[in-house]
DNA sequence: TCAAAAGTGTTCAATGTACACCCATGC
DNA sequence: GCATGGGTGTACATTGAACACTTTTGA
């Protein structure tokens, strides 16, 4: 199928493969060089929105979830977390004419009771990732995917911008209380690359010296023997994760103070 | 309607009311005594169930969580709070058997796509109440409503157990980071209730002393100049909170230790 | 030798924790 | 006067926060 054919028949015949009135969107922030960014999409005719998607009938939740991620992103295990969800009936009225813009169906197409046009209540998720691990694609809908600086995001379709501000609260809280970083980081990380990330989601500056302490005292990073380089500069040491701790203080939660 | 009509008429004609594929399930805490219980309910040919219901069609979801309530306990402005949303396909496979139970509905008059067949998912929500202020009234459906203690809790239909469960875990990390008691508590009272409250929902025991320490500094509750009357013992002091420090709390958040 | 980045430890303040004796009340 | 429950403060330990100089590296 090329790309308007699919998007016909997932306005044709969405409603035999998905469930009715409830779907996934993602707030999938990518960090680099100190900007934390939230991956958003934009079709021809539309204005920017997140990465969303539908149930299908039998999948799980969270498989859906990362179903979408991984459309958007190329990536799965990311770090992806259910967060709210969101139900107002406002939130979602679709015209027919939003649909037209999808594709070029004929608009007389578009019954009133197109499943499209119900109302939806939306599932949200957050992911993380390191951008640069991140080839935007846009999918069969999208015209364009991108990168927006969380501080700076364009007007939003329905109420995206609640569930972007509602995501960004959720991970910053979230972050105070579960560690953050197995997957975002190389598997070897340095000191320097970790308090980045930290600053990075927090939107704000980490003491250098007192930052590390709290890790190491949890025993969730270990400091290797080996140093990585970095060319004109000192070579700082290489740390890990300790999985073990890692994933119980993931499980139990973690008090942090930065 | 009396009470089999009602079921009937909900079994009928529930899918022009609310909405497919998606239920709401609130996990009624109430203390009294030192004893943290859930409310459960229980239909004639059944097991135990927590209160849940569905979302109609223009109905707001937190609108609906409160009505489900509502139904169960006759009070609002109880604490509650939306906390997971349930998805796996398993967790709400109904057989016509099951529908059947609830009334005396033929069963060949429950087609292979009813809309109680259908996979549900359910968005959980938490409300904590006293329990002296509760009557548990049986709905149309159920034969017996009670408090069971969270510990004792019998076998659950579904994953119900698994979102009681969840639903503690919930209240005890966001016990620590807003506060509890309004709606709660009577709106003056004393530093032994309130100590109750939360020893009773943390389950553990919190030093008598240290205790008021940090809501006191934070602010959130004050002390007045009046005693209360409690029989034979020395009178404690009566306390209220200071609603806009209160409610500045539930809004940002606070860090609490006990 | 210089510029840029990373390594490192101490002091002080605030917070949390442990702990026990006296007081009020009604019977 | 006694049993019961409530009121109260201090000392110590832990944690968090602030802060600057030295080392390494490659150009």
């Amino acid at each position: 199928m090329n790309k308007q054919e699919e998007v016909h028949d997932f306005i044709q015949n969405g409603h035999k493969t998905y469930l009715k009135h409830l779907s996934i969107d993602c707030v999938i922030f990518g960090y680099h060089e100190h900007q934390l960014k939230v991956l958003l999409l934009k079709s021809k005719k539309s204005i920017w929105s997140l990465a969303g998607g539908f149930i299908k009938r039998d999948e799980p939740l969270l498989e859906a979830a990362i179903r979408i991620l991984k459309e958007r992103t190329g990536l799965d295990e990311l770090f992806l977390q259910q967060f709210q969800t969101f139900g107002e009936p406002s939130r979602s009225y679709r015209t027919a004419e939003d649909i037209k813009k999808l594709s070029d169906v004929a608009k007389a197409s578009i019954s009133k009771d197109h499943w499209l046009l119900d109302r939806t209540l939306s599932i949200g998720y957050y992911a993380v990732t390191e951008y640069s691990k991140v080839t935007p694609q846009a999918d069969f809908f999208s015209e364009k995917c991108e990168w927006w600086d969380v501080d700076g995001l364009p007007a939003l379709f329905f109420d995206h911008h609640l569930i972007a501000t509602e995501a960004l609260k959720a991970l910053r809280t979230q972050i105070y209380h579960q560690p953050i970083g197995f997957n975002l980081l190389p598997e070897k990380f340095t000191l320097p690359e970790i308090h980045d990330l930290y600053e990075t989601i927090l939107g704000k500056k980490l003491d250098r010296r007192n930052f590390p302490k709290k890790l190491l005292s949890v025993g969730i990073i270990k400091k290797l023997n080996e140093q990585k380089k970095i060319g004109a500069h000192r070579s700082p040491f290489l740390y890990k994760f300790d999985k073990r701790k890692y994933d119980k203080a993931l499980k139990e939660g973690i008090v942090l103070a930065f």
